[in-house]
DNA sequence: CTGAAAGCGCTAACAC
DNA sequence: GTGTTAGCGCTTTCAG
């Protein structure tokens, strides 16, 4: 191929200097109209199009946003695609850097070493991770978590999980049911921390307390799920346990698959509810009751947030969370008592 | 935070020239040893990374791959998850760009303008987009595809659709179906047409041939998938279509909406299989029969493939396809007849 | 084997 | 307003 044209081909061409012609690109400082259409013809003539390696050298600007989250969550990767639609509109490049459960701070650090980013999107598996927080704190660029409350970082797009939550567990109460299982990922989160508190709430509004063996933690995986399940397993047989709600959908896979394995059925069986309402989710039969959240207003917030603190940081003071609403959405998986 | 540092910095800190650092990050060049292991103390001394933006301005390579796909398709999205995590391996960074349905020739064009990459992985959703396949082919670096064959892309990694669409029509022949419906995307990309070879030869071998209609096609969508079921369905209630294979789990996912719609249970009322084999496929009630293709091996060989195209381009000659070998798992969906 | 210097393509400060 | 120039941080001749 030719060698890439560049400034100063386009400078020669137009028969301006070089710097006008960044004038031009830039639409900064005034430049005369002839001039200007000039240089654009040049441009166009040329096929010219500024190199945003040497931009970047120049101005400390990257146009480059980090991703980091487990992309084998299917929702992280559909909140990857939607920031990446989003963060296009701005001129902005998404780089996945895919964090699994362990020496996540080395990942990050070392994702980040020499490279250069504008932001940082991010979820990570644990809140309490001090030395991943240190080094958090140390990043000296924009970073906006996804459902974390992390300290010292206050931009963050969170889901409102106590809401429909509470509504789920009323409506599970109401139904008759007593013993409602809640079974969610790491206490260390702030999905399963609003999850507990919305359903002891919705426990005292219905004027009960929630038997605390009720509220299972495990991990973000199926086999978690699974592992959950089988300890439930023996109270639901006895008919103590009538209910699960699940907060994470990974996990509840593992849940269907211990159903699936002690014969049991839902809403037969047992009644149950989950977050995340995937096309899948409406195909199993009977349909799920779910939380559902909308992924795209996610996707659209965070890249929001994030553009802002990037190039408005005056206004940083005014930056704080953003929290998305939820939606209960009753299907056929919980029987009344 | 404090200025970056730079290797003038490091060059002053170890009292030598600003050249004898870049040699010795380089590893070029032999460098006395003596030298070596100061300038080695002067970076870990003082936290030096190079900076990667400087270091592509000047060599032009960039360490980035961009990834052209629809993340919305699960497959893809985990496919640019295994592939990150292998890219990282070499210190590539992966750049997402989602792709929909139109105007791909101007997104990519305008995702890579500018912007410097030094490879792409790209699956785009039709492989006779005129358009398109000219603007590709003018690319000058390398691209590795994914399950297309497209005019002049010669760098690409297969699924051998062939061999399990095959096994899985001579299993439900076996059963004794003899009307058995093919669902795919468009029949201008790879897996429908592999998948309709394997169809006709697989009815070959049982010394029959299929009938026409039965082979439908329409696009990567649930909604598309449900139309062709609602198409099939006259056939299936009158007992003339006894099985399905789909050969997109999308598309399946519409197949069994429109099942459930009309009231019709596999294996009892009609035999199913479709391609891919998620976590949920083996929770749906009975178990479904799929075929599997390993992720982790696609990302794995397209890095691969990828890597050496950029890194050893002399190579080139011998860059080939790759194909990657399907799994035919049989589960519960199908019954004889 | 090593230091000095040119230059990748661009922006911004500086003159005119 | 506009051209010239320094320099972002690095690699790579070129001398020595």
């Amino acid at each position: 191929m030719s060698r890439k044209i560049t400034i100063k081909d386009v400078a020669k061409h137009a028969g301006v200097g070089i710097g006008t012609v960044s004038r031009v690109i830039n639409g900064s400082n005034s430049v005369s109209p002839k001039m200007k259409k000039k240089i654009f013809e040049s441009i166009e003539a040329l096929g010219y199009t500024p190199n945003y390696v040497a931009q970047s050298l120049r101005t400390h600007k990257y146009k480059n946003i980090a991703f980091f989250a487990d992309i084998s969550n299917p929702i992280f990767a559909q909140i990857a695609k939607e920031s990446q639609i989003e963060l296009e509109q701005f001129g902005y490049t998404l780089s996945l850097c895919n964090i699994g459960e362990k020496d996540i701070a080395n990942k990050i650090s070392s994702f980040l070493e020499g490279r250069r980013f504008d932001g940082i999107i991010l979820s990570i598996p644990k809140e309490d991770d001090e030395e991943l927080n240190e080094s958090l704190s140390n990043i000296d660029i924009p970073i906006v978590t996804i459902n974390r409350d992390l300290p010292n970082l206050t931009a963050k797009v969170l889901t409102d999980y106590y809401s429909s939550v509470k509504e789920a567990i009323i409506y599970l109460l109401s139904l008759g049911h007593t013993n409602i299982a809640l079974v969610g990922g790491n206490k260390e989160i702030r999905p399963t921390r609003e999850g507990i508190r919305a359903y002891k709430d919705a426990y005292l509004i219905h004027n009960r307390v929630p038997n605390q063996a009720l509220i299972k933690n495990g991990k973000f995986s199926s086999e978690s799920g699974e592992t959950i399940f089988m300890d439930l397993l023996p109270d639901i047989q006895k008919g103590y346990i009538t209910a699960i709600l699940s907060l994470n959908n990974q996990m509840f896979y593992g849940i269907l698959r211990g159903m699936r394995k002690a014969k049991l059925q839902y809403p037969k069986d047992i009644s149950i509810i989950t977050f995340e309402d995937s096309e899948l989710m409406q195909l199993l039969d009977p349909p799920l009751t779910v939380i559902h959240r909308p992924i795209k207003d996610i996707g659209k917030s965070i890249v929001k947030i994030l553009i802002k603190s990037i190039e408005e940081p005056e206004q940083i003071e005014e930056i704080e969370s953003v929290v998305i609403p939820t939606e209960f959405i009753i299907r056929d998986s919980c029987r009344p008592i």
